[in-house]
RNA sequence: GGCCCUAUGGUCAAGUGGUUAAGACACCGCCCUUUCACGGCGGUAACCCGGGUUCGAGUCCCGGUAGGGUCACCA
């Protein structure tokens, strides 16, 4: 067989040799140590946490080494594509607050490296291929897909390795003549890699992983697709052009991509170029019904979409700071010692990372945006919840029309010695104050048990009489002491606790009789603040209103 | 099924041959407290199993087991 006779029969457009590339896309000039990164996403409409966790990484191992990171869009898949996906790749990459240094933004492209969508690189992977064609690495296969089912049905039942390899490759054989006359009938095909490895007794690989460590895999002997019907490259053949063409440093993917580790060794191998160092992180598992891990589903799991994050709320440095515990699992320790630093201070290292997967926990994302939060001055949270309202809670946009008023609520027990820790995310935050305005409140729950029906609307109608807005917090409480002594309640809860049968109830049951009827919950921050910030006529009105219920109620 | 990866409390996890096996979240109890939240104190709870190596093993080796990944003209 004439390789070159074959390569210019199947590529005789592509005139350019890697020599052209090579020097069209040299070698980065960048300090000593810098790493280049990057991330490939694919515009499939569906963003989920794990790739946000590698932009991380890649954004982190680029920044804090001096190096790159950009983006590439892998759309060589035209059946996957969604319209639009990719718009809202970049919403949410940049919600996330991850910057890349190259490749496509919001603006379009940037970096010397380019083009940066795969689907504009064919000239290039042709060029790549043909050159493996010529030195007798890859050739067209025209196997049907009928066919390679039926090689697989065989191979299933004499219990062998499913593929096309050894005596399966069956177009590894055709002659140039035979190669020819199928191309003059336009039949379609693909280019395959012709496999160095045997089936039978491959030898052992090794690998130093930048978070695994050394691994030992059987050398590849598949006769693995590169190039499609269509043209387009394959995953394999584009990231090992890419990658070393955009002259990436550091492969950061998910653990699913190791075991097409030795395919992506042999090809780089093939052409002559140095591996990059590959760094395969964790899976994201959640726990299913049975108590057993699992790999997060796109269909199961809606936390698992990054737009789940957004919709809830929650803010982007929570989000971060919960992936950063996850990460390096130092980083807790760190943030306690260093709780005003920002992230980008941590000494974040992928030698830190642990290779065992990871069940993601609400919970923990919860404690956490709990601290973030409080760090945060109302301002931004401010901002930051109105955004997330326009966006997606347009209900309550009329919220915001007294910002001074958000504000205070907003900012409702954040400061002094023990600040509360109630603002979580944004959905929990509506809910959270949503008794602050007409349209926001729910159904009354009930009344305490210690509080005698026939005591509701005396209590009432004597804080109503006794109530002096102006008061202070502590003339406030001592009026409802008073009244609460006046009508059977011990004015302090010790009291009650102490002798229960002299007392109907105590102090806190009227309080939280009047909070019932001023917020319509048994649960609230402070009191008096939510009356100050109601203001005098709101706060009359509404244990008013409550009272009419009441009457209208017996 | 083949190949590969992984294995410490419910979860995240320290730990690299000698520890009373850290810490965080969650949970429970108590204290503080007008409710809640916050905070403080305390508690329940773990080295997958079996063999080696060793004076000594969560830690090293081998074998199981379990979970996960992958076996596409998807990435």
């Amino acid at each position: 067989m004439d390789y070159e006779k074959l390569a210019e029969l199947l590529f005789p457009e592509t005139d350019k040799l890697p020599s052209h590339y090579e020097t069209m896309y040299p070698e980065r000039n960048l300090p000593e140590g810098a790493m280049v990164t990057r991330l490939g996403p694919s515009p499939t409409g569906f963003i989920h946490l794990g790739n946000l966790y590698g932009a991380f990484i890649d954004e982190r191992m680029a920044v804090l080494s001096k190096g790159i990171v950009y983006l590439r869009i892998e759309d060589t898949d035209d059946k996957r594509y969604v319209k639009g996906a990719e718009k809202m790749l970049l919403d949410s990459l940049s919600y996330f607050d991850i910057k890349f240094d190259e490749g496509i933004t919001s603006e379009g492209e940037e970096g010397a490296y380019g083009p940066y969508h795969q689907s504009r690189r064919k000239e290039i992977y042709s060029c790549y291929v043909k050159e493996l064609v010529k030195k007798g690495f890859a050739y067209p296969c025209f196997l049907t897909e009928e066919e390679i089912s039926i090689i697989r049905e065989e191979q299933t039942r004499l219990k062998l390795v499913t593929g096309i390899y050894g005596e399966f490759a069956k177009s590894e054989k055709l002659t140039f003549k035979e190669v020819e006359e199928r191309i003059a009938l336009n039949l379609p095909y693909v280019v395959r890699l012709k496999a160095q490895g045997s089936p039978f007794s491959p030898e052992i690989l090794r690998v130093k992983d930048g978070i695994r460590g050394e691994l030992a895999m059987p050398e590849n002997f598949l006769h693995i697709v590169l190039l499609k019907q269509n043209g387009m490259p394959t995953y394999h053949l584009a990231h090992v052009v890419d990658d070393h063409l955009m002259r990436t440093t550091h492969v950061v993917r998910g653990a699913e991509w190791l075991s097409s580790l030795p395919v992506h060794l042999e090809l780089f191998s093939k052409f002559g170029f140095e591996p990059p160092q590959y760094c395969h992180t964790p899976q994201l598992m959640k726990l299913s019904d049975n108590n057993t891990k699992r790999k997060l589903s796109k269909r199961l799991d809606p936390e698992l979409s990054l737009l789940y994050y957004r919709q809830e709320g929650f803010h982007k440095d929570c989000v971060r700071e919960y992936l950063m515990t996850l990460l390096n699992s130092d980083y807790e320790q760190w943030r306690k010692e260093n709780p005003n630093k920002p992230l980008s201070d941590f000494p974040f290292s992928i030698e830190k990372m642990k290779s065992a997967d990871a069940l993601i926990d609400l919970n923990k994302l919860c404690d956490i945006s709990k601290d973030v939060l409080l760090g945060k001055d109302v301002n931004e949270i401010y901002e930051f919840f109105k955004d997330w309202a326009f966006e997606f809670n347009r209900d309550i946009k009329g919220w915001f029309k007294d910002e001074s008023f958000m504000k205070a609520i907003l900012n409702i027990g954040r400061e002094g010695e023990k600040p509360r820790k109630d603002l979580i995310y944004a959905k929990q935050i509506a809910d959270h104050i949503s008794y602050f305005f007409e349209d926001g409140l729910r159904e009354q729950e009930d009344v305490p048990e210690n509080i005698k029906d026939d005591d509701i609307l005396v209590l009432l109608s004597e804080y109503l009489k006794t109530y002096d807005h102006s008061d202070d917090r502590s003339e406030w409480f001592n009026k409802i002491r008073e009244i609460s002594e006046k009508n059977g309640y011990a004015g302090k809860p010790k009291d009650f606790k102490n002798e229960p049968e002299k007392y109907k109830g105590h102090v806190g049951d009227v309080s939280t009789l009047i909070r019932l009827s001023l917020t319509g919950r048994r649960e609230s921050p402070d009191l008096w603040e939510i009356q100050q910030i109601l203001g005098e006529e709101k706060t009359k009105g509404r244990i008013r209103n409550y009272m009419t219920g009441r009457e209208q109620n017996a």
